[in-house]
DNA sequence: TTAAAACCATATAGCCACTATAAGGTCAAT
DNA sequence: ATTGACCTTATAGTGGCTATATGGTTTTAA
């Protein structure tokens, strides 16, 4: 199998592949006589392991750790739960963040409508006095690349603004 | 006013203000004769408006465009409304990933306990094959570095798996 | 048979909003 | 005269890829 095949066959970009084997996620596989890469079954286990932990928005590092744990399987698997835990409350108080955020960027939008030249504009005025930011700030943005090929994901925001090259 | 006074008085690192230099959302202040910079209130005020924005979690992209406005007050308000309500938009269904990623990461853990080894763990088991992934999928890791000095704000998770330098 | 298309290789830069480090110049106080 | 606090610029790093450049190899079609 070489790199395309396998790429297809799961679903990513043959770039993510050759990055995964330079992270240490993938076996570095044999070589053809050209340099050509190929690929076994175990690999593409493998990959798809990885996948599956992205999905879960494990990060490369914790996906390096669950795979340590899957190469010395005789030991508790307490790390295990408690990687997933860390990850569950993590979850957790994004999604507060969030929510705390959410009822800020509605408040603030509450105090404008689209009647106004921007002079007068609520909304502006409500972010100059700092209105509705007392105590509990927000946080969180979600930046993590889009994982490629899912349906529901929700893709990094990429408004039509010119950066100053 | 030099470039540590401003800092300390919005509460951000001097690196940062000199960032925003760079980046146009902040106009160059003068300089003395030994090159350091002279900031005025105004260059505070401005300064002060960003971070709200930030703490809004808006982009510097959109900060740029908010200045925009402000710099040509005299035109209907629409755009700033509408910024505003991308942002809102964006937050909810980060907000809906997120939720249902954290369905799935509980059900996963139900499926094991701390008493096993790892070869026997529940967690491993159910990534390896996949299951509870079918169909809709999360995304969503709030990468967005820490906005610094925020009690309530959630930091990137940054745990202690060293990688290959 | 040759030329295009499709595949493979490496290396490098870019994304975002900073933060950290290096290597040095300036100024006040001891 | 030296310490320390401050200022300057430039560069690299964070995460998880994606995009681009540049070139070699293989397969397919004319």
């Amino acid at each position: 199998m070489r790199i395309g095949q396998l790429a297809r066959s799961v679903g990513v970009d043959t770039q993510t592949i050759r990055f995964y084997e330079q992270q240490g996620l993938l076996p570095p596989p044999d070589r053809q006589e050209n340099g050509y890469r190929v690929y076994t079954e175990k690999h593409g286990e493998r990959l798809a392991f990885i996948r599956r932990c992205r999905i879960l928005d494990l990060s490369l590092a914790e996906i390096h750790e669950l795979q340590s744990y899957q190469d010395n399987p005789h030991q508790p698997c307490t790390a295990v739960n408690a990687l997933l835990d860390g990850r569950i409350s993590h979850v957790r108080s994004q999604i507060t963040a969030l929510q705390a955020l959410e009822k800020q960027l509605v408040s603030l939008r509450a105090s404008c409508n689209d009647d106004r030249e921007v002079e007068a504009c609520g909304v502006l005025a409500g972010i100059s006095a700092g209105r509705g930011q007392s105590g509990t700030l927000a946080m969180a943005r979600v930046i993590r690349p889009t994982i490629t090929g899912l349906s529901h994901s929700v893709a990094p925001t990429k408004r039509p603004i010119s950066r100053p090259s």
